[in-house]
DNA sequence: AATGAATGAGGATTCATTCAT
DNA sequence: TATGAATGAATCCTCATTCAT
């Protein structure tokens, strides 16, 4: 389900929850919170969801179309894999920190999983963004930009790893630091490791590194 | 606080809050159905524990402490750097693999956020890990094993961060395939990752590539 | 707050909760019990009331407001002071009796002492009956109808102590005697303690006095 | 049943009860909290008493007693009846101030009331002072000292009303003020409307009364 | 005498959901 | 569409009491 298909108020009653989960966590997420923050009663929530889980799944499809319009606009662009890889990183950090709340639905995957629906939901939104980062390296290990040692996919774990875990905990550090900054370095850090010969790929750097040897 | 200092009692309970983490998600982790798992009333588990946040601030400690024992076994055994970050990888793999119920407790994030306490206590516990890591990192840095290119404390992030997200992915597919393995196989991939020239120190993978080429 | 702010549900739970007092001591002021007598579920009553402290403080206002309107009917009157002072016990005794339940709220001092907004409360509310009876009082010495060799704080002590006094015992007793009558003896004993001078106000019995000295 | 009847540990109970009343009101008079201040596990407290209530009436024998000691040491000190009532307040008012606790359990009237044997007891208990203060009243009136155009009995009621009042005050307020000198000040104001003319009994005051006219 | 562990009932409060208006 | 009131189940926690040791 796309946001495309979401009524104005729906969409207004999916904002205010990522809101609420990324201000309090998940847990205070519930229909009387959520009222209030709309500014409707609790009732009326039922008037556009059926259910508290249609919230939650309402919730993962925003969370799962905004990753990847992430990977669409990549796409587009058609800059060398290792630029996409880049943009995905950067892009990705940007949008957190523009919309913090966001990156909470990551904490969330608890309570998705009581419910099978959602925790399947949720695994497609992972696997999706995972799927997606690992076509942007094979081509890139075909192109010869990045290294072929190592399976894309497991490339794609690393590199998805790592991202979220900065995001973690920069969500746990109460937002503590500039991850837009932290992910550009985590991103310098990442993007060392997975092209197969710095020379080819940036000899600014060599030189930098001939230097201080 | 180390498990030691829990009674005999306390350390069931605990073993049976981890279980129904394990189990239901952190969500179904009631006083009732605790009680009700370790066989005892309500009523009966506030003798052992003053309320429920102690019982969550006993399990992170459980958690920190298996952690710790992990990274200590691996410091008493003096191996190279290296050799001693894969046993990190492999160790951590494997008690999660014998005890699944440990790793629910990494999704918990989420309900230690609510209480500044435990998550705080939760911070701590992950920051120990990446202090932990970063320091075997640029112990093989200074040796030459590792990549001295970027700093340490961006490896450490690198490599916990791949990990905790193939543990995640084990657990939200309901243990759905064997950790250890795909553990060592994301090993192998950081490995080839981190270290500096292939040469030095895996010369028969060198050849592999010689010829793959 | 006066007893118009609330809404005819509130007023419902609120009397029926003086009853629940009246009847049982607050001590049997539950949420299930209240909810019972009221006639709904023990979560409807948090659709009126935020909590049980709430309910409590609006009892206190009720009771409140009640003794206000004694003082209030009495100070319209324009009567001499120590007509106004009779009215005074006479119409709380009445009150009482006619809504025994109202009495029972003397007695949960106790209870209000625990939570320090509803102590004060209380104490705001019995300083309030002190200084309306001083007031009058003060009025009488003023004219000469009530003795001025002891402060008019001190006679509204006495005053409003006897009157507590009594209706205590009355409630104790399990409203075994006629609060009214024996409010109204109680009235002329005090009567004859606060003026200065039988022979101008009482000249009937100053011919009794006469012999019996 | 008098004091001397209880064992050591049941005295140190009843203090360590009393006590609690006191500070945190009877609310907080629950077996474990007693357990606690006493020193002791919660069932050893069922080695000395059969059960709460048991508890609750020691309190009352206590308290009761207390009083009845008052009352005895003034009989035997065979004053004017005047002076007598002058001890009984002071005394009452010292004892108080000496022992708040005590007069913490005038409040628990509402959790007497109960049970209904509880309640007994204290109507009792309430009951022998206005007896004990009665009796003296009307020795007085037999004298002459004290006025007789009222019955003892009201002029009862109006003295221990006063100090009751006057002791519940104390207590809500906190301790607040010295209860021995709002006591001493309340006493003088008793005094005045009890005698029946001044002239007779408080010829010294009457001396002081002429100079400041 | 005292402990330590347990019980069962009940405490206040919050939850998602329903429904008449 | 929305409200306001209600429900029933669940939340964590405390109570007085019991009992084997």
């Amino acid at each position: 389900m796309s946001p495309a298909d979401f009524t104005k108020r729906q969409l207004e009653i999916i904002d205010s929850a990522i809101e609420l989960i990324a201000e309090r966590g998940i847990q205070s997420l519930t229909i009387k919170n959520l009222a209030r923050r709309v500014g409707v009663t609790e009732g009326a929530l039922y008037r556009h969801f059926r259910s508290k889980q249609e919230i939650l799944l309402a919730i993962l499809a925003v969370f799962g179309h905004s990753n990847a319009e992430v990977f669409q606009r990549i796409r587009e662009q058609e800059a060398s894999p290792l630029k996409q890889l880049e943009r995905v990183f950067l892009d990705h950090f940007e949008q957190f920190e523009k919309k913090p709340a966001l990156a909470a639905v990551i904490f969330s995957e608890e309570i998705f999983q009581n419910d099978s629906l959602l925790a399947d939901t949720m695994i497609q939104v992972v696997q999706n963004s995972l799927d997606e980062v690992q076509k942007i390296v094979e081509a890139g290990q075909k192109l010869g930009e990045i290294r072929s040692d190592v399976p894309g996919e497991q490339l794609a774990l690393v590199l998805l790893g790592s991202l979220r875990f900065q995001v973690v905990r920069w969500h746990l550090s109460g937002y503590g630091f500039s991850l837009r900054t932290a992910g550009a370095r985590l991103w310098q850090t990442l993007r060392s490791m997975v092209v197969l010969d710095e020379a080819n790929t940036q000899p600014n750097e060599i030189g930098q590194k001939a230097l201080s040897l």
